[in-house]
DNA sequence: AATCCAGACATAGAAAAAATGAGTCTCCGT
DNA sequence: ACGGAGACTCATTTTTTCTATGTCTGGATT
């Protein structure tokens, strides 16, 4: 008669948060991605909460993983409870630094949207103290400690709130004197294309709408050739240098424009779905400061 | 500008976990027993969480802590995030081991109330897998694995059903020899008094509501006296051997008296108001199950 | 007033946990 | 058949967490 075990051992934190993270993607790479530690950190994670729960929680495919009926049942209560968790943390951190705002956007959006925007900003609310991160990704509002993000997006999660600041559209932009050139050549047949790293479908998305739309702009790469830059201020700046064509996003090539560097190249513009947006979570302590800057950024 | 400072760190769960328990018993002695490590690796985890948050969650003083405020404010959103989270946790585990109960109980009463029943209880329901675990406290149910806990309690905590198994009575037991002795010198005056390590009071209070209820009972050392005992089943034997007196819990001692092998030294009983309860989770996996085993122990 | 004591703290060192890195395997799609 | 993506394992390294020990403080006790 089995009387006292070993007390059983409380439950594993790290594992539970790993798990739900690699649940919700179903993936390990991009859980990993999101707790910023490699595949294989999670997968032991997972490995020690499947001991601990004493059932597998998912099927393993060498094309990835694909979730258990035990995992997905528990699933949804999870992520809520780390969502709770995660609230009352933010509280918490708000109660310590009070008066102060961080950002999280799109590098290109902090550099070139959000950056001559900051004075404007600081001289409006004196006290407020302002840090602004760059991330590639949207954080989670609920868990990570921003109270603004900044980025293009098109559907916003549960329990946030959002506030579109600038439409965005597509078009392609270079100096002054690509574009006189062009004019005689009638499209980009043949001349040097800059992308982005995080945008590398631009060019292609833009000659397939400009050729529907007016049977020009057939490219001899079909916009897949040319330089990368990692960071789209830098191709900003390559263009600026009158290195190539760069799809040029509304909001963040507007005041490039305006001084003159850089001219749309071509008439056709493309329309995007992905507004630039400020998220916030509407039951952040913050969150009325939050809707002040938000109104003061979108009307600079 | 400070763009990109380094991503800020994601919330230290275990410090929240310590800072949890810690707030709810506003002592990191507590909190260090309820989590089993020492209060100094809670005090750590607390200055750790004090630096992430950037506020003091605790007044440090000579002879405890004291929550702040914006501790106060945080506790119970907190307290409900890892409640959520633990029975998410608990789903996990029950899904992984079905058909099975793990039962808590305090070390006297799995020896010597639950012990005999285990047999009927197996016979009653073949397939069941039990376990069960000893513990000096009843265990959280909210976080603990644990889908009954049988302990004597007069209070239960939020979100917990309770079914009262038998209420508990206090009185001297001894063998039948000592308790002929005992009819001449019509009181334990100058007997032993055999203590146990959690009931350290039984004899105290016996002794005083018997003094006021007869006016006999007189004891030399006030009930402070004689030999204890760690595990009460240990006192019990030492009843049995002739040692001396102890006190009964009437469901603890019944089936000894039952057998003759110990008896009720005086008429006069003490009635607890902390009954024998079975405690349960009502939303647990298992708690119709549960509830068949409690009806099937009460009976016994 | 002197003493005791409980509870919190700091530090160093030990122990445990977590993460990495490299190499392997398996299936999918070409 | 081949290449690639994704996950696994295992050994190693790094980080975190815990303990052990001694100190300090202020209320309670004598």
């Amino acid at each position: 008669m089995a009387i006292d075990p070993p007390r059983p051992k409380a439950m594993p934190l790290r594992a539970l948060r790993a798990f739900e993270a690699a649940a919700r993607h179903e993936s390990f790479v991009l859980a990993g991605e999101e707790l910023s530690v490699t595949p294989g950190a999670i997968a032991q994670q997972i490995k020690l909460l499947e001991d601990w729960a004493g059932c597998r929680l998912f099927e393993r495919r060498a094309q990835g993983v694909r979730l258990s009926d035990q995992g997905r049942a528990v699933l949804p209560s999870l992520t809520a409870a780390f969502d709770a968790l995660g609230a009352s943390a933010q509280e918490l951190r708000r109660a310590g630094m009070p008066g102060s705002i961080r950002i999280a956007a799109l590098p290109s959006v902090a550099q070139l949207w959000l950056s001559p925007r900051l004075p404007g900003l600081r001289a409006a609310f004196p006290e407020l103290l302002i840090s602004v991160t760059a991330l590639e990704q949207p954080p989670n509002l609920q868990r990570e400690s921003f109270d603004l993000a900044l980025f293009f997006v098109n559907e916003v999660p549960d329990g946030v709130s959002c506030s579109v600041l600038a439409e965005d559209r597509l078009f392609p932009v270079c100096t002054p004197e690509i574009a006189r050139k062009l004019k005689r050549s009638a499209g980009p047949s043949h001349d040097v294309l800059l992308h982005d790293e995080t945008w590398r479908e631009d060019w292609s998305e833009w000659l397939q709408a400009a050729r529907a739309h007016s049977g020009k702009h057939r490219h001899s790469s079909d916009g897949r050739s040319g330089p990368v830059f990692s960071l789209y201020s830098l191709a900003v700046q390559a263009a600026i240098d009158g290195a190539g064509l760069l799809i040029g996003h509304e909001p963040l090539v507007a005041g490039t424009l305006a001084r003159g560097r850089l001219v749309q190249a071509f008439s056709f513009s493309l329309p995007s779905d992905k507004p630039l947006c400020a998220l916030y979570h509407p039951k952040g302590a913050e969150s009325g400061l939050c809707k002040q800057v938000i109104e003061r950024l979108r009307t600079d």
